[in-house]
DNA sequence: GTACAGATTGAG
DNA sequence: TCAATCTGTACT
C-alpha cells in the first residue's frame, strides 16, 4: 500500500532529504485527474552558507520567505520570467534549507521547468503543505531503494566553489535525467 | 524610479 | 548559441 509521507520525513537536513526523496512518488490531483511519477533527480540547497541558495547570508524577501517555514512546505518561484522551480522545504522552521526537484520519471517532467508545466504548478502552490494538502503530496510505495549517484549542481556557475559541491542526486542509469 | 541578473528551455 | 520574459534586489 502506498503511504503518504508525513511531516517528519521532511524535517531533516536538505542533503539527507534530497537523497531520501529519490524513488518516492509525487502525486498531483487536478480535478478528477491524478498524475503521479517517481522522483529521479533532486538538488540540495542548504541555506545561509550556500552561495547558490536564495537564502545565502540569511537573505529573506517576498520571494523566498517560504524557505524559512518548516519542512514539508512547497517553495515555488518563477525563474527567468518564464519557468517555475518546484522546491520542497527541508529541516525546521527558521532554517532555510530546501531541495529542488529537477526531474520525474516521465517524458514531460524531465527538467525543473517542464516538471512544473506538466503538473500545472504555479505561484498558488507557494507555501502549500505536502503533509496536509489534498492536491499534491508524496507517496512511499516501498520499493527497494534506488542506486543514487551524486553529481555537481546545474546552472549555478556564478556561485564559485559552491557550484562544485556534489549536491545533485539522481537515480543511476535512469533515462529521464535532465541534461543540457 | 530604473537597471540588471537569474536554481531554464527550446528553437536556430 | 541565443532570445524569451518577469520578479526581487540594489542602486540613483
Amino acid at each position: 500500500m502506498p503511504k503518504k509521507l508525513k511531516r517528519e520525513f521532511y524535517q531533516v537536513p536538505a542533503l539527507k532529504l534530497a537523497r531520501n526523496l529519490l524513488g518516492k512518488y509525487l502525486v498531483r490531483k487536478i480535478g478528477k485527474k491524478k498524475l503521479s511519477a517517481r522522483i529521479i533527480e533532486t538538488e540540495a540547497y542548504v541555506g545561509p552558507k550556500d552561495r547558490a541558495s536564495h537564502s545565502f547570508g540569511w537573505k529573506i524577501g517576498k520571494r523566498n520567505k517560504t524557505e524559512y517555514l518548516e519542512g514539508g512546505r512547497i517553495y515555488i518561484y518563477l525563474c527567468y520570467g518564464l519557468h517555475w522551480q518546484f522546491n520542497i522545504v527541508a529541516s525546521l522552521q527558521g532554517k532555510p534549507e530546501c531541495v529542488l526537484i529537477r526531474a520525474l520519471e516521465n517524458e514531460q517532467a524531465k527538467g525543473p521547468g517542464k516538471l512544473c508545466r506538466w503538473l500545472e504548478l504555479d505561484k498558488s502552490f507557494d507555501g502549500e503543505d505536502l503533509a496536509c494538502s489534498g492536491r499534491i503530496w508524496l507517496e512511499d510505495r516501498s520499493e527497494k531503494k534506488p542506486q543514487v549517484v551524486a553529481a555537481k549542481r546545474v546552472g549555478i556557475d556564478y556561485a564559485g566553489s559552491w557550484a562544485e559541491k556534489p549536491w545533485r542526486f539522481y537515480v543511476k542509469g535512469n533515462a529521464f535525467i535532465s541534461r543540457k
